[in-house]
RNA sequence: CGGGGCGUAGCGCAGCCCGGCUAGCGCGCUUGGUUCGGGACCAAGAGGUCGGGGGUUCGAAUCCCCCCGCCCCGACCA
């Protein structure tokens, strides 16, 4: 391609909409361009790096058996409602306001009716069925660029399979898949164990991209032995232990003591003996939550503890009806009227501190077994940094990222709402179990920018380059400098390699700053005083080397340099 | 949806507080000329419903009200 009659509209100032670095050097670039909140225009240059990255998980996801479908963005509400997922997605589910169809957030529902016609014997089975397509969700917030967008490429794929042991097989298949193909595009990511939430199913991983701009929040072990989702991460913690023989209760006097900090200082004791409550609503069921000193409650854990689909703080008044006093003087003792859970930190505890139930009061010796009607105990508190990774051996830290991909075992949620059963050898109809899994396309490439580029462009790795080298005609004043480079533009492309040829009558450093920004692996510069030598140099976008190499020679080079 | 910021030429911004000549600057763009190894120079140009609507005023980019859009933080994120 000629930069002379390309659009490549590149800019050189910094967008001011932009902040993260993958943003404003995707607008810089000339890749993207905003339409709406959420809603971007790929241009030419940009549209070539998604095709890349697009037939990279093609081919990975055929090397694993996959076979690729082209489903309708349109879809009857009626199928949606089936599965109560209009109701689940809520406001981010766009919905056609002249016909009773949504625009498809995502496919299960779709692939589980093509199962239902179709899949009728174990016979069938397994099937991995993908797509690599637009997706809609009305997010209320998009952001950072395409990493969180209203509208955004997704390839998901679904597997079909007749039992749990053949979908760990599936499963498994998956992520070999999705090592390669995050490998493949030059990503340096890691896998964490990630929360089901209320999807159900029997487990799912998370591929991840450790970045400051990242929406999610992850605890790794130093030595890389751990690595989950803060939504299910844990740590090694001391449990309470039981202390002495039991004394009865006592009640205390803690005028205008509110926090666990305050009381601990009040009453001069250790915060490990305080059992801090807190009372949520889980699915309009008030529960009440006990957690040892000042460890912080895990609302995707306490979901998931009891089974909501969704909880919520309580609001202050309703706490004072329930409970007949305010937060920071409510306790588990001779609490009535909701479910009482404690995190495993305090299973079978005595000699705890609680709120009385009864303002600018506290318990003191409470003996949860004794005083107490504890419903269950559970992993219930956030990890906090620095705290000990699961094998004793290292600490934890705490650090932010991007979610690329996930792999989900579904189990049977779609196939029993949508009866998409098959009939077993035994002639018995079974639910097909099913699995999930997603890749952002786009956030492939926002995410390979954050990881690779510097402060004059992006630095593309040759895999999703959108070409692989940048030829540039230093002077086009030059009749032996036009002349040479047109001669190996011919040459390039004659060897099958993709080339943009800078042949615009424009200053060298012009051309220099955009060749650094737009990021080709290779530049290949032609200039009078080289060429008078009978030379061409060859600059490396990666380490910024500069080779010299005799005319004659370039082609080889530039080949073994790609290799 | 809560909090904050912004909206003036294609892009980046000044002007607004304290209303007043023809609304400015840099980059980009057009034409001509000079340049040609790190975003060149000279000259001449084109380009604006000052986000939209309403109001106050002799007079509004500027003050008041309503609306829209974009960005950031939070909530949310099968």
């Amino acid at each position: 391609m000629r930069l002379s009659k390309s659009f490549i509209p590149t800019v050189k100032e910094t967008p001011n909409d932009a902040i993260i670095p993958s943003h404003q050097l995707m607008i810089r670039a000339g890749m993207i361009r905003l339409l709406g909140a959420g809603i971007y225009s790929w241009l030419p240059l940009g549209y070539r790096v998604m095709k890349k990255v697009s037939n990279i998980v093609r081919e990975e996801m055929d090397a694993i058996g996959g076979q690729e479908f082209h489903l309708p963005a349109l879809n009857p509400i009626e199928i949606w409602e089936e599965t109560g997922r209009v109701k689940a997605f809520g406001d981010s589910l766009f919905q056609i306001k002249n016909r009773p169809l949504v625009l498809a957030p995502t496919h299960e529902e779709i692939i589980c009716w093509i199962a239902k016609n179709h899949i009728e014997s174990y016979k069938d089975m397994p099937q991995i069925w993908y797509q690599i397509q637009t997706k809609f969700r009305n997010e209320p917030r998009p952001r950072s660029g395409v990493l969180r967008g209203r509208q955004f490429l997704m390839k998901d794929s679904y597997t079909l399979d007749t039992s749990w042991e053949a979908l760990d097989t599936s499963y498994d298949l998956h992520a070999e898949a999705y090592k390669k193909i995050f490998t493949r595009c030059g990503l340096k990511f890691f896998i964490v164990g990630a929360s089901s939430g209320a999807m159900g199913g029997t487990g799912s991983q998370e591929f991840m991209l450790e970045s400051e701009s990242g929406e999610d929040t992850l605890a790794l072990a130093e030595d890389g032995s751990y690595a989950a989702n803060l939504e299910i991460a844990t740590s090694l913690m001391p449990e309470a232990a039981r202390v002495g023989d039991g004394k009865a209760i006592t009640e205390v006097h803690t005028p205008n003591v509110k926090t666990i900090d305050e009381l601990a200082e009040f009453l001069k004791v250790d915060r490990s003996i305080l059992a801090k409550s807190v009372v949520y609503w889980a699915d309009e069921n008030p529960v009440l939550v006990l957690m040892m000193g000042n460890d912080e409650l895990n609302e995707a854990k306490l979901q998931a503890a009891v089974g909501a689909t969704w909880v919520r703080p309580i609001e202050d008044e309703k706490l004072r009806e329930l409970t007949g006093a305010d937060g920071g003087s409510i306790g588990p003792v001779g609490l009535k009227g909701m479910k009482i859970i404690a995190d495993k930190r305090l299973e079978g505890a005595n000699g705890l501190v609680s709120g009385a139930n009864k303002n600018d009061y506290h318990l003191m010796n409470i003996d949860l077994q004794r005083d107490c009607n504890i419903d269950g105990y559970f992993d219930l508190r956030t990890v906090q940094a620095g705290e000990t990774a699961p094998n004793g051996k290292c600490k934890l830290r705490i650090v932010k990222g991007i979610e690329l991909g996930h792999i989900f075992k579904l189990g049977t949620k779609y196939s029993d709402a949508l009866k998409a059963t098959f009939l077993g050898e035994n002639g018995e109809a079974k639910p097909i179990i099913m699995g999930s899994y997603g890749i952002g396309i786009e956030r492939i490439i926002a995410c390979h920018i954050e990881q690779n580029h510097d402060g004059n462009g992006i630095i593309w790795d040759k895999a999703i380059a959108p070409y692989q080298i940048h030829l540039i005609a230093v002077s086009m004043k030059s009749q032996d400098v036009i002349q040479t480079t047109e001669h190996l533009y011919d040459e390039i492309q004659q060897q099958k390699l993709e080339v943009l040829f800078d042949d615009r009558q424009t200053s060298p450093g012009f051309k220099f700053k955009d060749a650094d920004l737009l990021g080709m692996p290779l530049q290949v510069i032609v200039g009078e005083k080289n060429l008078a030598n009978g030379n061409v140099e060859i600059k490396i976008r990666k380490s910024g080397e500069r080779l010299l190499i005799p005319l004659g020679q370039a082609i080889g080079k530039i080949k073994e340099l790609l290799a």
